[in-house]
DNA sequence: TGTTTTATTGAACACCGTTCAATACATTTG
DNA sequence: CAAATGTATTGAACGGTGTTCAATAAAACA
């Protein structure tokens, strides 16, 4: 069964290669900028094979859409080491806040392009547990006493909502001119102004 | 000059008839999914002629965009008749909350299409005008001794990008799912957790 | 060596935004 | 009234899009 072994291997690296194609120009272009020709093109591939690899264009968007939620998964997991539960809640909206500045383009495709349609998707799977994780870190808060008398799920609702507010902002570039400052500093006292609000909570 | 007038307004009116069909295709389906064609074949016109009217597809969408933000801030300055600036305060964020409710797409139209490119446009100029609005009314709120060492242009910030963050939760529909309660309800719980880390400051 | 399976192609279909020569209509001028 | 001017409208055409599919090439198997 060595051949049909090699012929797997070939299929999943033709798929990375398309996959590869795909990041690329859609992390670029955005969407509706990115087409099937160009991403076939880019690897000298005719416009008709990539549909024996993917179903759809909606397809490939949905596999980086999981890859997104992915690699943000893992940043948040990272912060694991820190031992003061409200220590990690602080980081973990920095987190957020890097992610949006150094994957721009993986968020604006996860969170902020509307073809993905509703709460379809493995991607949002990920996302839920990304939620959950919040949610628990912020009840290990409230374990030590902190945030006392607020509700733990609407205050991780609340708590996501501010990061995602300011990160979406950014991604659309829609900050800066706001004030004087760059946005990546706005960025940054926004959420401190957060924190210095829920610190004495 | 009768004629001439007429003529003018006849121009008015037709330019007036495409943009009452690009705003129905446009809410209902979004920028992407709306095409030339559609909105002159709902009003039985051939597509060349909507471009005797409008530059482009992107001249239609800015006039939508520059609508929506005009209804916004008309609903924003509603709250001036409210005496107290934290009450006023309290209530702008109500009324971000429920602008996205009832005008879920203008509101998609508005700050999560894209296709608008970065802060050109009249539309933009006046979401400026809302943001300087909420600031006033924060700085209102700060010399009454409220809000005690928090910089005015952070805390505007934030408030906005939490307003915002709810927002576009709900209007891709990112809330639906998390907890068990309704969308709506999740929106106004959220921001009253909100409002109650504010209250103490 | 056939034969069958697998992978690849590129033309074709129906759509898109946009342009533009041709046309129809309205108004003004002779 | 008729001719000329200007104004509004059309629909075909251009180059693009996602997607399908019959034909084909390549590889694996018998």
């Amino acid at each position: 069964m060595s051949v049909a072994k090699r012929k797997e291997q070939e299929k999943i690296e033709m798929h990375k290669r398309i996959l590869d194609s795909a990041r690329k120009i859609f992390l670029e272009k955005g969407y509706e900028q990115t087409s099937i020709r160009n991403i076939a093109s880019a690897i000298s591939y005719s416009p008709g094979s990539i549909y024996f690899y993917f179903k759809d264009k909606n397809e490939i968007f949905h596999e980086l859409h999981k890859e997104g939620f992915r690699l943000f998964l893992s940043q948040m997991k990272a912060l694991d080491v820190i031992e003061d539960p409200y220590e990690r809640y602080k980081a973990l909206g920095l987190v957020f806040i890097r992610f949006a500045q150094n994957h721009t383009d993986y968020y604006n495709l996860m969170f902020l392009v509307s073809e993905t349609g509703k709460a379809e998707g493995e991607g949002f799977q990920i996302a839920q547990g990304a939620i959950e994780h919040l949610s628990g870190v912020i009840q290990q808060c409230q374990d030590q006493g902190r945030f006392r008398g607020l509700d733990n799920k609407y205050l991780t609702l609340m708590t996501l909502s501010l990061v995602h507010g300011i990160c979406s902002l950014y991604c659309k570039d829609r900050m800066s001119g706001f004030f004087e400052k760059s946005s990546e500093e706005l960025m940054i006292h926004g959420y401190e102004t957060f924190i210095a609000l829920i610190e004495s909570k």
